[in-house]
DNA sequence: GACCACTACGAAAACGTTTTCGTGTTGACA
DNA sequence: TGTCAACACGAAAACGTTTTCGTAGTGGTC
């Protein structure tokens, strides 16, 4: 197992001072050209690297991101991701990913621990048991020490951060406007309980969508999911009977179960009725009939949180910047769960 | 913005020195009682934490494992990292994560920077340019400097160190005999061109099972998918006119394609041709129909690859210890795409 | 010869810890 | 009174960098 080079190393093996190789490397003009020629010429036969932990604790610096999401295994998180990625990359950044698995207690001590100094700043989602507590304590903490943090996705209003969202109620609104211009009426609504952010935002659009359609609004048509691991159940009963004539769904997960419901129904999907979901994911793409919904752009979500992330934390000035609410417009997808 | 606590300003405030903080917090027997309790409380009142990054500097040690995976976009390697997560923050450690992108050289410089001081060791899935060029140096170069690697799912023979496998042999033959099992003569597969360690792999499995089975091989009913990109037309063509009875396709997307190829051919799935694919994901569970499928178990994988990392990085004497290659055995699941 | 300005380098502090070793103050004991 | 151990604490080195400042040596100028 060869000893890593460090500077001290070289310095002995070249019988001159640590200062010295440090200033060959990095070029100065303090050190003549002859000893800068020689000390170059060793580091890189031997591959020298500087590490990267003295570094950080020499400029309090670690140029490294810290990423908290609720969970990990789901294809949007996954897309964020990728944008957050190739951006830090490119500017010379990497990033710590955490997942919170959802629990308020995982999240407090991701954050935590990634504050005790390996990790400049923040972007984050928030879990949802955050969400239902209400107790952003380690939110405002870490902003309180100096680290910048962004938000994306699910977002909270009380903190006073850089935020990336995308309007899920235009979104919605966007998605059932489309079921309207198809000629749809009678739209059922499959939702979430309200406490999750997007679940309330999107069963907004939708109200307002059927408003501004002079379309009356029907309780009935309205499903909020309790239990996702039974949606599928509560899905299938809720769409007995209903005759809608279309189906939007806060997810895709839950527009699939739609359209599999219909079909056990014998109905034909788009013909008998149309559904959308939102969420652009494999599924949406590979199922049969392939999905019409709305697109998050996760990746350029990524990109501009990370964007933002790093202005704050490379312009000292930024610091006392009015936060920006960055956002992403949604796109509808059309695919073959709508009508062409 | 209030700055950090450090051991230096608690010493200051309290009038002691920076050993006297640092031991009486640690609870050495050499603080007298009175000066211990005077310490921790205050500490404790303006929540001191100690900072990471000098302890990776003091301790030699980061506590950090880098994880670097061909995507991230992709199921399998999300539930891989989950079980990754898991077993890392149990025992105290967190997790980078970096792309390769599929690209040697992004590869290469992810390892680089990491093996730089911020990462004790390495669990790593090669890219798939990695493996066609076979150029590995990389690799080789942070064993020799001293660093754990544990490779999982695409392993390289030449490279010492601990693998995580599945076996991809056996988890294809398993497949197919099944096949076999439910009646089917004429059996096709759908693969990806050699270079991909796992599709050689499990072509192979697919020819075991047919000699076991006594089932003449026919080259004919071998597709290998040279161009992700365009997968669904070539292997709608292929499939025109071979009256197979049965189809083994190494990943579901293939899998899936052949499904669609099939019904538009006005073949009903599993009634009159059967399917199965490799890679439990999203879209095996909610196709329709569902997918019969091998599943790889990537939690598994993930956390039995985390845990012989960390053993290695704790066992001193675990460094002279021979490398294991541990095999995750794979799970026939059955849905909807064979006949029950 | 006195003064000055360069040049080329080294010493040391700093980042925030932990740990080894040294030392001043007690009190006990012969 | 002198010796010694125990106690409680501090100084300093170390981890690997960067950077500020100090300085020995050289050569030129008057």
């Amino acid at each position: 197992m060869k000893k890593r080079l460090t500077l001290k190393l070289i310095a002995k093996e070249l019988d001159v001072s640590i200062s010295t190789v440090s200033k060959a490397l990095r070029d100065s003009a303090e050190i003549s050209e002859d000893t800068r020629q020689k000390i170059k010429a060793f580091a890189k036969l031997y591959n020298y690297k500087p590490n990267n932990i003295a570094l950080s604790l020499k400029n309090r610096k670690t140029k490294t991101i810290g990423v908290i999401i609720p969970e990990i295994v789901h294809h949007y998180f996954t897309t964020v991701i990728s944008g957050i990625e190739q951006v830090a990359n490119e500017k010379g950044y990497h990033v710590i990913i955490c997942t919170s698995n959802n629990s308020f207690d995982k999240e407090v001590i991701n954050m935590e621990i990634l504050a005790n100094g390996s990790t400049d700043g923040f972007i984050l989602s928030v879990a949802k048991e955050t969400q239902q507590k209400g107790d952003y304590h380690h939110l405002t903490e870490v902003i309180e020490q100096g680290m910048p943090l962004v938000m994306f996705d699910r977002v909270i209003d009380e903190i006073n951060c850089d935020k990336i969202i995308i309007d899920d109620t235009l979104g919605a609104k966007k998605a059932v406007k489309h079921l309207v211009d198809k000629g749809c009426r009678r739209i059922g609504l499959i939702t979430t309980i309200d406490y999750v952010s997007v679940g309330k935002l999107r069963t907004q659009g939708y109200i307002d969508a059927l408003n501004e359609s002079n379309i009356a609004f029907d309780e009935n048509l309205i499903l909020k999911v309790e239990d996702f691991d039974h949606s599928e159940s509560e899905i299938q009963s809720f769409l007995n009977n209903k005759h809608m004539d279309a189906v939007f769904a806060v997810n895709e997960h839950f527009a699939i179960y739609a359209i599999k419901a219909f079909q056990e129904q014998g109905l034909k999907v788009p013909e008998d009725v149309q559904v959308i979901g939102f969420t652009d994911g494999e599924l949406s793409k590979r199922f049969i009939p392939s999905l019409t919904t709305i697109n998050q752009h996760g990746e350029e979500m990524g990109a501009q949180a990370a964007r933002l992330l790093i202005k704050k934390l490379e312009n000292e000035d930024a610091e006392d910047e009015p936060f920006e609410t960055i956002i992403i417009e949604t796109g509808l997808v059309e695919r073959n769960s709508t009508k062409g």
